[in-house]
DNA sequence: CAGCATCCTATATGATACTG
DNA sequence: CAGTATCATATAGGATGCTG
């Protein structure tokens, strides 16, 4: 299937289903993380993802391993050691969400100024109502 | 920037605040059809994109426009006619879209696969526990 | 170290009714 | 047609404490 042959966007279900599954808050950056650096244990990928609570890292792993993309090797060793990777298909996920990446780099600051000026833009229409009815309140 | 370039990965923020917007249930599919289909009214989007309700599909627009990825014209006639469209920015955003959407649709069995397997096992281990707790108690 | 279990809250989404 | 307003709910996500 090539970028050009859109007959399956008529089909959103695939979409859909997938985008639930990455589309959550931190999928996405796990699989940047394990993709920059390999392989990564699992308190590695918590200090590397800022923000990321242990309970939401560990359903998002597992997630990601249900759904093929992420491998999980447990060493029979104490301490536990659990090492985190992508599998192939991980891989190849990479490659699209790389481009999705560095156009939020690129793009990011244009989407801020925009929010800005629709918020202004918002918020003067707002006052224009508040005068509004004060002139019909009399 | 180029794509080899991941110095920007370690920084989220601009990823997670994309994400944030264009990461939930219906954005994408929104700018999917306005790529595909140029200009569209909003009950056009509507019968596109199945399942969503006339409040999301709203609330959806109304933030793509807000992040100056959608224009939206008012053309003010009765019965009222709105028109829906993607900017420059937004598509230039239809490009890692498309790449995501072109990789669940080759990728979307691979995962539905992978969901079986995991899931028989998962029972499997489940049935195991049951055996071993029964075995416990008698 | 790498989790699991529990409780709690915020938010996203949906259903329904109404409107210029 | 293209919304807005309100109510209801499911779920994502966070905080905390405990464990092998």
């Amino acid at each position: 299937m090539s970028l050009t042959d859109t007959s399956q966007h008529s089909n959103c279900s695939a979409m859909s289903d997938v985008l639930n599954r990455i589309g959550d808050k931190w999928s996405v950056l796990v699989v940047g993380m394990l993709g920059q650096n390999g392989v990564l244990r699992f308190n590695e990928l918590k200090r590397l993802i800022n923000g990321v609570s242990q309970r939401m890292l560990t359903l998002t792993l597992r997630n990601l391993e249900r759904d093929g993309l992420v491998t999980r090797t447990i060493y029979p060793e104490v301490p536990p050691r659990v090492e985190y990777s992508l599998t192939e298909l991980g891989k190849t996920l990479q490659v699209p969400i790389s481009a999705l990446w560095d156009w939020s780099a690129e793009n990011h600051g244009a989407i801020v100024e925009a929010r800005a000026i629709y918020d202004a833009r918002e918020t003067a229409v707002a006052a224009d109502n508040s005068r509004k009815i004060a002139y019909a309140r009399g």
